[in-house]
DNA sequence: CTGAAAGCGCTTACAG
DNA sequence: CTGAAAGCGCTTACAG
């Protein structure tokens, strides 16, 4: 259609200078005599030159590019995190390659593959990678590898997020601290849901409390499966007090479900979510959740890739914590 | 950390071939004889050896990279579309880039130039791109550009999506058509929106109805604008018999705080949604929507990146349709 | 502060 | 079916 783009030569031939001043005015600006610059930077408006930036990664062996790597966006928790870690690398002049793994990463190996051959610079997890050969495939790559949201005890290269198991923990100790007697889980079937649970069960426990019962919904966890949950109640021996949910769409379908029902919450029943969408505030009842700061996490992931590019030492683990945020429905 | 990545050379040397024709076998593995294309297998094994896809593409003029540019995905009605067009992207052996424009398109020509600068083998826009100086620099770059959701007259250069309007206009007959009277719309602050209220006013004035109230949210729209939403009605002169959301969302919100307010929805007050998500199906009651088939979509927009990749004519414009879903809110 | 030249790791006519 | 060679459009020591 149009004639062949503009290369760097065509600039430096109409700037006058040689294409590694241009290429130089290009990446350091600062190194090239203010006049220089000048006349380049009316060569490249003249000529509308882009940069090749295929041609820039293999010369420079850095491709500026990211992949992120999540199970799905369609109803994805991580969404807000992942959201606020595409505008932070966009600003470093990055640019993401968002792969999907799908339900139980079936397409992780697939796609990491995928990363390593667009020699990217940094691969960034949300989903658990449990395979110890591709862990092992990942370390050797020598590339920055990331996993975020959960903080596992070894992690393939850097981790940032929190320990999920605690997050349970918490819950535990705050609803008891409440008063509720007999806590139901609705858990999503996913690793970390499970260590949730886990924590939670153990710490209930652990106090005294009797085993809570438990309802576990298929992945990705969404709203219907609330109401699901909740009519799944009434074949428990006895009628919990507050049920757990693994997420807030599923506390929010609960809820729904239970006031269809002419079921008061909290006087009745109780719920708790995860994640603290804004929905979690919105909801009436306003939905007790457990808040993660996803923009938080980005932030922590581009510090540690930042003090990557530059050769520092990094953190392997960055704990970022969670909250227990007290509203209406328990 | 590891030594130097191997190269084709690498390979080459060991299955006793030239470089060329490895990358034959790479590319199109059936031009190779059978035994010459076993050792190189072989040689691949062995070394461990992965496709540089940034020396490919330079060398190639093709980088199998996709723009995919979306306003956000925090809180998007593209999510099911954007999910369904990665998954078939990937599955083509093609990588996505995917940009956040942000509100009102505001980082819309960084990530142009961004695509540009990477040389994707084409742009795929859910926004609306107004500004004519760039709609001018994307049909002169001369790549494939494909806005989907909208349906302009005068495509960039491909469209795949559904008229917004017509999309009101339906929505005012099928309402009419139930017996409503006093439509109210809550429009958020989008292009789109926007067409699908002109066309429901149009329709539903044109009809002999009066003239519908209205309330302005901002984008992206969620849950909680919903409320808002209903408490913001009892300003108006005359109380609604119907109130037509711009999404799902709002009108899970309104029914939520409609029946906290102790109104039976939809009795007492009708409502409808846009964009059928999933939970509009689930909800109580279940919401009345209309359907979008974001899969359909990502299916017709890949089905013109291959008949351009394949070099033959596409068309400028497929419509992909909308259908309304009557269900027990309005 | 700037230039000449080699190199990044592939692909692809061309020739056989 | 396969190889030698040029080329894709940059970057970056090295030298001045």
């Amino acid at each position: 259609m149009a004639a062949r783009n503009p290369r760097l030569d065509d600039v430096a031939a109409l700037a006058g200078v040689s294409a590694a001043t241009v290429s130089r005015y290009l990446n350091s600006p600062e190194v090239v005599a203010a006049a220089t610059g000048a006349r380049i930077r009316e060569a490249i408006e003249q000529t509308g030159y882009v940069q090749n930036l295929a041609a820039t990664a293999l010369a420079s062996n850095r491709s500026r590019l990211i992949a992120v790597l999540v199970p799905d966006i369609a109803q994805s928790i991580f969404n807000d995190t992942v959201e606020a870690m595409i505008d932070e690398l966009a600003t470093d002049g990055n640019s993401v390659m968002l792969s999907l793994t799908g339900p139980d990463n079936h397409r992780l190996v697939r796609e990491i593959n995928m990363a390593l051959a667009r020699r990217v610079d940094a691969i960034i997890l949300t989903g658990i990678v449990s395979e110890p050969e591709t862990r092992a495939r990942l370390r050797s790559s020598g590339i920055t590898v990331v996993e975020t949201w959960g903080l596992p005890e070894d992690p393939i290269d850097i981790a940032v997020g929190f320990s999920h198991r605690e997050a349970g923990e918490e819950l535990a100790r705050f609803l008891r601290q409440r008063g509720y007697r007999r806590p139901h889980l609705v858990v999503p079937k996913s690793t970390r849901s499970e260590r949730r649970a886990g924590g939670f069960i153990a710490r209930w426990m652990h106090d005294g409390g009797p085993e809570p019962t438990r309802f576990d919904v298929n992945v990705p966890s969404h709203f219907g499966q609330g109401r699901l949950s909740y009519r799944a109640l009434a074949d428990l021996p006895e009628r919990p007090d507050i049920v757990v949910c693994g997420s807030d769409w599923i506390a929010q379908g609960l809820i729904v479900e239970a006031q269809a029902a002419g079921i008061r919450v909290p006087d009745q029943l109780a719920v708790t979510g995860f994640g603290n969408l804004r929905m979690a505030g919105d909801m009436r009842p306003t939905i007790t959740s457990v808040d993660v700061d996803g923009a938080r996490i980005a932030r922590e992931v581009m510090r540690v890739l930042r003090g990557r590019a530059a050769g520092a030492d990094v953190e392997t683990r960055v704990d970022v914590g969670f909250r227990v945020i007290a509203r209406e429905s328990a």
